[in-house]
DNA sequence: AATGAATGAGCATTCATTCAT
DNA sequence: TATGAATGAATGCTCATTCAT
């Protein structure tokens, strides 16, 4: 039951998010500064710290909040086959990204290299988007459209890398690739390939 | 020890090369320290900055390493086609990683971390690897095998990100998957999609 | 110590440049360490670092200092002439130069050092000394009593380079000199130079 | 009795300080790396370690050239007066800075600060051109031209102290002043001072 | 909750100097 | 005498984090 001091709580906190999202879209994950990320939000050097334990805490929020904005947006709708879900999904993961490409950049470059050192952060971070994927694979599988070649949970994991992947080519400077053309990669790469 | 022959210089290169890795496979890219590396090859913390100018400079020594032996390892033979190719550049691929699965898992987790700020030392270290992945594909497109749907270059460093992510998935800790699995995974989720 | 009120930072601030005199008067500026300054203070390592930018900006704080000392001790009295004044200037800039011999002679003999890298840093911590004597010797000019053989603010700064070159030998510890000898020898050296 | 050898000992040491002096002019006295200047003249990094023990030593080998210049091309002419003796060894001084305008800055704004940290050392390289003006001002103090006022070595450096002061402000960059103007200003300042 | 001065572990980097050859 | 790889003391500097107010 959120009373009127928690929403102001959370507007704080938002602000902390925004600045946040800002900073490391400016200057990576490492180069940004926590204290700095508090000074942008409005606030002193030490408030941020009332919010979130660390700067790592804080990117992990920006990655559960992408994932959630994925998971909220998707309609699931089985009757038209797993295929079409992963695209969708893929098709939803792209809009998210367009909105701030900048961030998408870091975002996706940064996670893995953040698994190793806090690899139960970041799977709680992603889990709802795998839990979402592990569903509509096993679906699939259970509808005999996708192919059993392994359990949906490793393939959900791996159609995030993939997807992931595609995007950070699309996003570099020096790409030809563009975001439009995203989800027919994921199509002819991924999804086909996991037609049985 | 002075009036050192070359290659004596080089062995202690070598020697810095081969401690990097360990420390690298141990403690991460950011968690190692530049000086520990150097005593750890049994030098003095300063003799490390005769031979690399920063960390991140032996970091990507080693991926220019990894990458060269890819290069090296790989006999073409046209006559089987590309798709036969690129399937045993992964396997070539594999068998690196396979030698240190420790050490794997940082440079294939770090890598795309790094190219944001350090995007044409990274271009620079994997430039060999790619470029032998450009011109299979491009003798694939040519032949009428692989589909025409984007430029050689482009589907070359898609080719590398989805290697790369399969095998972090199969490096993992939590994972079912094994490095066994990445070749036939590569198969399906790239290969075959780029078939016409 | 948060929520500090400005008089408390100012204490602090005087608390370094007073641990930075002695330092300086015992080591030197280039034997000085900056770091040790802080921990002489009473403060950590890194404190220092809230105040000044370098070690130069604390030096040239003392200079500032110095000079402010000077200035505001100064009671012009042009009735009196030019030349009385000058000798005012010099009386009191020895007299500051007595209350902390060492620390004078880190001042003056480093101050020509530093001009040829931090010329500006140099220029604006003497300014007001500067300005005061090139009024000073303006109104000489003016009124007849100095020649009129350079610019004011040209023999403003030989004035203060004389002044400075008579003090050095002074404090000198293998002279015969005295702080005593120094009004009276600019007098002689260089007021009655001025003299048309 | 000097071999063949020692002449070529003698040629490569040249070849030193005149890397020296370009170096330190370049990159004034504390900017100058040791490695660099040895390099510079030819040689590898540790060569110039047989020829001289620090850069301070290198340096004061300058300094005792100038100071040999001087005295080399002064022309003792008593007949003429202490007076006329002192403008002469002024405007050789000149004219020994204008050869190389960027080392005679350095060479002039560091001594100072030298002296407090290698007082003996200072004193010995500049030892002669003190000799030779302690000779002429006694001389001209015994003739009763020259003011008793103190020790003729005193007034030496104080000579030395003021000439290099004018020489200082004439080769600052945003001076009106000149090389030209120094003779007649050390004349005003100095020399006329001391008449008695 | 907010503040922001203080902290100090941690890390990078330089470069004069040595010395085996 | 010349070499130049190796050395490591010395020092600078950052910035996440604490905590008294």
């Amino acid at each position: 039951m959120p009373r009127i001091t928690t929403s102001e709580r959370g507007a704080t906190r938002s602000r902390f998010i925004d600045a946040a999202k800002t900073e490391f879209a400016e200057r990576g994950l490492a180069g940004a500064r926590f204290d700095e990320i508090s000074l942008a939000a409005g606030h002193a050097k030490g408030t941020i710290y009332n919010y979130f334990a660390t700067k790592e805490a804080l990117f992990f929020t920006i990655v559960e909040d992408w994932c959630g904005q994925l998971v909220a947006g998707f309609v699931p709708n089985p009757g038209e086959g797993a295929e079409a879900e992963l695209r969708e999904i893929a098709r939803l993961d792209v809009e998210i990204a367009r909105k701030d490409p900048a961030l998408a950049r870091v975002v996706i470059n940064q996670v893995p290299g953040l698994a190793s050192s806090h690899d139960e952060a970041v799977a709680a971070a992603i889990a709802p988007g795998v839990n979402l994927l592990t569903g509509v694979i096993a679906a699939g599988q259970a509808s005999g459209l996708l192919a059993n070649v392994h359990a949906p949970r490793t393939l959900a994991r791996l159609f995030l890398t993939t997807l992931s992947g595609i995007e950070q080519e699309a996003l570099a400077d020096d790409s030809e690739l563009d975001l439009d053309d995203v989800v027919n990669l994921v199509e002819r790469l991924f999804i086909s390939g996991l037609r049985r």
